[in-house]
DNA sequence: TTGAATGAAAA
DNA sequence: TTTTCATTCAA
């Protein structure tokens, strides 16, 4: 009996009665995306990020020994001897888009900074590739973040039917012997992985850790192959030596000891001279030169913005917030139609590009919202004013520039969260929406949005609905819904549409009247939006909610 | 190894 | 009903 996979086919729903499109594999998608050849939105990186996309599915892994590249080794259709985890998988099995660290760690082993003398083994690679990522300066770090997106647009755009089903594969298991699949899975404590073990284990574990993160080091150093090789054995016959008279092993020179943890305490300032950089991560000075970033030192180290360059072990907050989360976060985020304060203030808004990875990049029908903003909203029922939930600030948003050039030439989209298209409202005001205390109106009309090579079709508040799945609940399984695991509140912005209110007074505590509509909530529910501090408060939920329906929206152009 | 996504337990 | 978190799976 063929094992159960996330790709399966459900025939008629008999067996997936959940809702959710059959996990078909369906390459012949309708889908239809016009090509912008003339669009470049995307200067930051010296090489677009969208030719993943033509690498990603179509073209075999890149060739090179030394290249770093970011190609990836994706079938361009399920061939059955493609084997992924050395499992063998058939012909139709649809593996799972690659995260930013599935890629940065694939293009690493392709470029065999490593030598197989030094460390072959792949598990051991990862470890090794896991410290060096963590190492990687924020704005490297956010061209795989947006490779990522790209290859999962992509590979939206390939199967968009396809739905991640974990445990399926488990659940075959099951059939097979007793184990822990996902249908009988409970709830433990924390991983019993660590811990394990006796104290010769733990002791030969941390010597192959401290081993690792001195690779790691070394690769920060920008040591590769034959001179990496050499300065591990030097580091390493030391090592023997220091044990050899008693001293214990130490390591990294004596620097410090991880004790376990990557969060060692290294502040200062790691020279870079990383010889490997893939093409698509040698940023050009000039994305500094445009006066488009202003970074802020948060990273610890002692630098200017310019140089970026690497701490041993970043010790900081950079990382905390998935950058993927950032680029997410104007999924459903209120679209910024007034000037904010920010603005005024001379927030740099760079982080467009983000917002543009974001919007095109985003399926509404079925991408997360962000997890930063805000980090939590009041339940839908929330009457009190008073609660007013804090999401993040702009601060923390990506630094990465907007292209000079774009904007003028750059089309609206539906949902730019800072109004940096400068997209004017269509329709008309307050007075257009009547029966309303609070009027709305889609700030533009949705457009197709381009990114490189693609244009991808602007969500609409008739998509989200129309894929709303029946019976569902609790958020779960709803397309916009999402849980963040470490960060916060999926629920915060589930089901909400974008609506936009027209002109309309701030409030005295200068409330911008962006409403928000829950529209699959048990009770709709309408929210204010300040720019001033990004919180949302109020409900008007009972008063409004019979005239605020999802066919309101579509009357004006949705 | 990191990160996205899921699903179910816990709150 | 919402939040948390173990688990799977991408290479």
């Amino acid at each position: 009996m063929p094992a159960i996979r996330e790709h399966d086919i459900y025939p008629n729903d008999v067996e997936d009665d959940d809702g959710m499109p059959p996990l078909v594999d369906n390459p012949n998608t309708s889908m239809s995306f016009t090509f912008f050849t003339d669009m470049t939105p995307i200067t930051a990186f010296s090489v677009d990020p969208t030719a993943l996309c033509e690498n990603a599915w179509d073209n075999p892994a890149s060739t090179s020994p030394v290249e770093f590249t970011d190609s990836l080794d994706y079938p361009a259709t399920q061939t059955a001897d493609r084997v992924s985890h050395g499992k063998k998988r058939d012909a139709s099995y649809i593996p799972r888009p690659p995260n930013a660290f599935i890629l940065f760690r694939s293009s690493f082993i392709r470029s065999q900074q490593v030598p197989e003398k030094v460390e072959g083994n792949h598990s051991t690679l990862s470890k090794i590739i896991g410290k060096y990522w963590k190492t990687l300066p924020r704005e490297e770090r956010e061209v795989w973040e947006a490779k990522a997106l790209v290859a999962q647009a992509e590979h939206r755009k390939r199967y968009p039917d396809w739905r991640f089903r974990p445990g399926a594969n488990a659940l075959a298991k099951l059939k097979v012997k007793d184990g822990p699949g996902i249908a009988n899975r409970k709830r433990s404590t924390q991983s019993t992985k660590k811990g394990r073990g006796n104290a010769e284990s733990k002791k030969k574990n941390k010597s192959k850790d401290e081993r690792c993160s001195m690779i790691a080091d070394l690769l920060v150093e920008g040591k590769t192959g034959a001179e990496l090789e050499s300065a591990l054995r030097n580091w390493e016959n030391g090592i023997s030596r220091e044990v050899e008279v008693g001293k214990g092993a130490v390591g990294r020179e004596g620097e410090h000891d991880h004790e376990g943890s990557d969060e060692g305490n290294w502040g200062g300032v790691f020279p870079t001279t990383n010889h490997f950089q893939m093409e698509s991560v040698q940023f050009s000075q000039d994305l500094y030169h445009t006066g488009h970033v202003t970074q802020v030192n948060t990273d610890g180290c002692d630098h200017p913005a310019m140089s970026q360059p690497r701490c041993k072990t970043p010790h900081d907050d950079r990382f905390k917030v998935p950058l993927t989360a950032m680029f997410k976060r104007s999924l459903s985020a209120p679209a910024r139609r007034f000037a904010s304060p920010s603005d005024a203030l001379g927030h740099n808004r760079n982080d467009s590009l983000t917002s543009n990875l974001t919007d095109v990049l985003s399926d509404t029908a079925s991408s997360p919202p962000s997890v930063c903003t805000p980090s939590a909203f009041p339940s839908e029922q929330c009457e009190d004013p008073s609660v007013a939930v804090y999401g993040d600030s702009m601060g923390h948003l990506s630094p990465l520039v907007l292209p000079s050039g774009l904007g003028d030439d750059y089309p609206a989209r539906w949902n730019d969260p800072y109004n940096l298209l400068g997209a004017q409202s269509p329709v008309g005001s307050l007075s257009d929406c009547p029966g309303l205390s609070y009027g709305h109106s889609p700030s533009v009309s949705p457009v197709d949005v381009s990114f490189g090579n693609y244009t991808f079709p602007s969500p609409t508040l008739a998509a989200l609905t129309a894929t709303k799945p029946e019976n569902i609940s609790a958020g779960l399984d709803y397309p916009v819904s999402y849980d963040t695991q470490c960060y916060s509140s999926y629920s915060a912005l589930k089901g909400w549409a974008d609506g936009q209110c027209a002109s309309f007074n701030t409030s005295p505590e200068g409330f911008v009247p962006q409403v928000f509509v829950n529209q699959y909530a048990s009770t709709s529910a309408i929210y204010e939006w300040s720019p001033l501090d990004d919180t949302i408060r109020g409900s008007h939920a009972p008063q409004l909610h019979n005239t605020f329906e999802s066919s309101y929206f579509n009357g004006f152009g949705f």
